[in-house]
DNA sequence: ATTCTCCTTGCTGTAGACAGAGATCGAAAG
DNA sequence: CTTTCGATCTCTGTCTACAGCAAGGAGAAT
């Protein structure tokens, strides 16, 4: 048996938790499951096709994840956000992102940043084609790739978790034809600032796309 | 009935993986469970006199907390850190302290600040003593306790998160008389800096504590 | 002696069962 | 009519059982 077959040991067997994990999370961000709501844990796992071993065990994950709460002896419900949590959120997510940003300037390829630019590039066909879901799929890639961009899977990780706690939030709080453009521009200002690899600019547009990202979502509550 | 009577509603029926979880978080920190070392769920379920089940949902929170690692159809094995790893969780560690710091210099009461000193002032006499575990945790407590003094409760988890991480490399790596005074020392500096509330002045000791804590721990591997 | 194959053994992944806590609804007392 | 107590019922928390995969060793073939 020669070395070469063994180059990818990733066959990735996937076990019911960990499908059962993703479908949860999708369906709380898709708000399926809508904040405050009580996960019936026979109800849910008959609709999975799943016993309950395997599904407390993704809603373990998903309350250390932040996305639902656990109390004893009452179950799991899907968490609720108040304002004051957005902004808790946001505050770190900025930090985090503008970390992220200014690595990007330093250390990623010039692949790489255009790899991004071709999301934004996409992103903003979509903005024109007014398709709002597939829009704000890559609006949230393009937060990830710019963190990713960075090298560090740790700051991706913290990122992800932060960002998928509020992605439904976002969602629902970012509609509007004025609020949408704003955000739109704001994403131009930081796709320029990533492309010159001025971080001062890109952590700049950073905070402030956060700070209007938390006004926007605001009526929400 | 009153309203006074249910200010408290924190009951905290403890569950038994909520247990379990502490338990093994404990182990691992320890170096009870080494590095790389299978979990044999029906070995340390017995251990513990607990059945698989709650042993199996605290092992998957551990995964998502970043401390064990599951490799479907095989088990859990803790998961073990290189000095790659150490660098990155200490640069997302030093920003979201340089974050905490901040806002604590702004938002902080003198109260919880002097408390904060207190704990210095305790970490000192353990030093004198020369009662290293002890100085370990309340080290760990300071560090903690002004991410608190933030204020902002999702700053503090993730920041919790990460030092869980790596808290057994720091115990075992700041071994030896030398690392520990320049950790004291560079304490020292950090406790003046916030007593003054002087933002600047933290965040810079901040940073240069993380990057020695890095060189320092860098001896183990 | 080496390698391939098959078997055995141990452990994980999932399902189902059971006990106990909470919630709900109705009836009785005020 | 309201409130309180109680019975019933639902759902969670935990245990146990079973199936299937994986690793390791024994034996046979080369």
């Amino acid at each position: 048996m020669s070395e070469a077959v063994a180059e990818y040991p990733r066959i990735t067997r996937r076990t019911l938790h960990e499908e059962v994990l993703e479908r949860l999370r999708d369906m709380i961000i898709e708000g399926r499951l809508e904040p405050g709501q009580r996960i019936n844990e026979g109800q849910v796992g008959a609709q999975l096709g799943v016993s309950r071993t395997p599904l407390r065990e993704a809603i373990k994950t998903l309350a250390s994840e932040g996305l639902v709460e656990i109390l004893p002896a009452k179950g799991a419900i899907v968490r609720k956000f108040t304002a004051k949590d957005l902004a808790q959120i946001l505050q770190v997510l900025k930090t985090l992102e503008q970390l992220g940003g200014r690595m990007a300037c330093e250390l990623a390829s010039d692949a790489t940043i255009q790899a991004i630019n071709g999301l934004h590039e996409r992103m903003l066909a979509l903005y024109k084609s007014n398709n709002r879901l597939e829009y704000f799929k890559l609006n949230q890639a393009i937060h990830s790739a710019i963190v990713a961009a960075s090298g560090n899977p740790v700051l991706m990780e913290m990122h992800e978790t932060l960002q998928a706690r509020i992605k439904r939030l976002r969602f629902i709080g970012n509609e509007g034809p004025q609020k949408w453009a704003g955000a739109v521009a704001e994403h131009e200002e930081m796709m320029a600032a990533l492309l010159k690899r001025d971080a001062d600019a890109l952590l700049d547009v950073i905070g402030r796309h956060m700070e209007s990202t938390r006004l926007r979502v605001a009526d929400v509550f």
